[in-house]
This record gives C-alpha cells, sequence and structure tokens, in this order.
DNA sequence: GTCAATGATGACACGGCATGTCATCATCTA
DNA sequence: TAGATGATGACATGCCGTGTCATCATTGAC
C-alpha cells in the first residue's frame, strides 16, 4: 500500500467529468474536482496545465496520424493513405464509443473556452498529418492541403455522426464529405 | 469638449499593441494597458470580453464573407464564388497590410492563448461562408467541406505570404494552394 | 429653461485561476 | 541504514474577469 492511492490523473477527469455533466463547467470549480478526487488544487495543476485540458489529456490523435503515415508504404499515392488513415482512426478510436463521445461533446459545445481548446487539439492533429505528409516527400504546400482537408473531413463527419442519428458508419460519412468536396472542386473556378 | 476623450476603444486597442509588441502579451497586465490609455480596468472589460479579444476586435472577416458569398449572381457555380471571394477578401483585407499584419502575427505565435483566440476567429469565419453557401443552396455536407476549404486555403497562405518573402500575391499563392489540393485530390484515393 | 433619462466611466469588492516555493514522507537504490 | 527520488500537501500571491453602485456629461421631452 502506497502513501497515495495510485491513480491521481484518472481520478480527477472523472471527479472533472462528473462535475461537468452535474452542474457545468463553468460553475464547477477546481477545488470542487479535487474535493471529489481527494486531492488539493495544486495537484490539479500539477496534472493539467489548466482547468479545460482535463478533458482533453492525450495526443492519441496526432501520435496515431504520425504512425499512420509513416507506416503506409512509400509506393502508395497520398489520397489513398489518407482515406485509408481515415478509415484506421475511425474503426479504432470513434466507433462504439458514440454515447461517450455524444457526452463529451455536450460539455465541450456548451462552454467558449471548451470549444477553443477543442479547435486547438485539431490544430495538433493537422500538424501532425501535415508533417507526416512532409515526410512523405509532398511539397509543403500540397501537404498543408491535404492535411487541412483531412481533419476538415473528419471534424465534418464527425458532427454528421454524433449530431444525428445517423445509421452510417463514420468512415461512411467521411467519406461522402471527400466525395462531395471532389466533385465540388471539379466544377467551375 | 465631452467629459471623456471619445476614442477610448481605440486608445486601448494601440496600447495594447505597444505594450504586447515592447514586453510581450503574458509580461502585459491589463492595468499597465488601461494606464497607458487613461481609463481604468474595469472599462478595458466593458469592450472587450477578455485580455486576448483587443488583439482581435472586430467582425469584419465573417460579415465581408456573408456579403461576397449573399451578392454572387445565383447562376454562379459554388468554386468560381469561392475563388473570387478569395481574390476580393485578399484584395481588400490583406494586400498592402504586411508588415502589420506580420506584426500582429508574431504576437499571436508567441502565446499559447492568443493562437487558440485566433482558431476562434477562423471557426467563426468558416461557419459564415458554411451558412452562406447553404442559402445558396448547397447541400449542408458539401457546404461545409466547401467552407472548411476555403478558410483553409486563405490560412495556408497566408503563413506562405508572411512567413517568407514571396514575390506573389496572397490571391495567387491561394490559387496555387487550391490547385495543388485539387491535383492531389484527382488522384488515387 | 428645467429636469428626467441615458449611457459611458470610475470605484470597490470579490471569487477563481494559475503558479512559485518549501515541507513532508513513502519508495527506491546503493 | 542512509541518502536520493518523486509525488503530494500547505501556503502565499498576482492577475483575470465580473457584479454592483456611484458619478456626471449629454440628450431630449415638455
Amino acid at each position: 500500500m502506497s502513501r497515495w492511492r495510485p491513480d491521481a490523473r484518472e481520478r480527477l477527469q472523472r471527479a472533472a467529468l462528473e462535475l461537468f455533466t452535474e452542474q457545468g463547467f463553468a460553475a464547477t470549480t477546481v477545488p470542487e474536482i479535487t474535493a471529489r478526487a481527494g486531492l488539493t488544487t495544486r495537484t490539479f495543476f500539477r496534472h493539467f496545465a489548466d482547468k479545460r485540458e482535463v478533458l482533453f489529456a492525450g495526443d492519441e490523435f496526432p501520435q496515431m496520424a504520425a504512425r499512420l503515415l509513416a507506416d503506409a508504404p512509400a509506393s502508395m499515392d497520398p489520397m489513398t493513405v489518407l482515406v485509408e488513415s481515415l478509415r484506421a482512426v475511425s474503426e479504432t478510436l470513434f466507433d462504439g464509443r458514440r454515447a461517450e463521445l455524444r457526452q463529451l461533446r455536450a460539455i465541450v459545445q456548451s462552454d467558449d473556452g471548451l470549444r477553443e481548446r477543442d479547435l486547438r487539439k485539431r490544430a495538433a492533429l493537422r500538424e501532425a498529418v501535415r508533417d507526416g505528409f512532409v515526410r512523405r516527400g509532398l511539397a509543403p504546400l500540397t501537404a498543408a492541403m491535404l492535411a487541412d482537408t483531412g481533419v476538415t473531413v473528419l471534424t465534418v463527419a464527425l458532427d454528421e455522426w454524433l449530431e444525428r442519428d445517423d445509421e452510417r458508419t463514420l468512415f461512411e460519412i467521411a467519406v461522402d464529405a471527400l466525395e462531395s468536396l471532389r466533385a465540388a472542386l471539379a466544377v467551375g473556378g
């Protein structure tokens, strides 16, 4: 038996999620969270940079994106890499977690500061994808456009998937979104 | 002669910009800004929602985007509308302000919180463009994808335009970015 | 010409966020 | 057994952002 219960970080995340759900993000103070988790305020800020970060902790997305782009065969063309990565991310990190993601999303959408943080996380993902494409030899401008497009496709599809009771898979919606962009780009301009 | 000098908001913006440039965003307190502007702290927060907002005040971008999309001929295809809007925005709001925008950008890039706020402003622009396309009769998914693509093109081009000493116009870079995306999308997937 | 309404600002209090610093103490290591 | 390590507690502090009431020039009604 150690001096402290071992899972401080996870306890803080759980307590925060509960309290944010019960009384809202703004109405919940950090001392309330730490009280429920059996810790002190100072300890909260040792685990999370700020009050928002407790909802977003983890680098899974950029890390997985980097790995997928690095591991794809060198001969694979960029669009195929993108689509296959979308498939892998959708199936690994999203499928089967719709209820949980909806709860998280409801909290995030309820607060401006949390929406901002969400945007920042997506920007980090973009960076990772862009770097991955650059490492695959794409021109920086093309890599940037493709990375942004990929993250946008995922975002738009995720909105659709969580907002409505669409029966399609997240990945299927993403493919549709990509297809509609391709069609729009092909005409005019 | 009125009781107060009339341009409180502008004075606050100027003082803030000066102080952020001189000593950095984080090291500048709101009381310092208001002291230089000859006002009180409370007044600062009557004009700006928070300390970051003083650098981003104004809705020019979403407003102009909404107007451009609403005023374009109904017969014009979406891509052409997008490109022409990019041209108008580039020439009206960016051309000739490169030095000023570089100063602003340097401040924004120096602080995580300011980068977040920047992302939020771009998200607001996306919303406006998406709504504009929906009003023009596009399917929501297509409108969302096109709006995101437009804002992305502008962002990527702006990065290039401000970062390097590219001799091309912002609009020219934007067109190149769009073209490179079109090319990448046309192959594979 | 008087007076009430308006609206921007000042003055003050206050809760909460975030950080710096030092002490405490179980565990690990030599 | 003793010292190093590392997570946590305890305490102080500065700044952000907001609520509230007072002040006072301007405006407009009569």
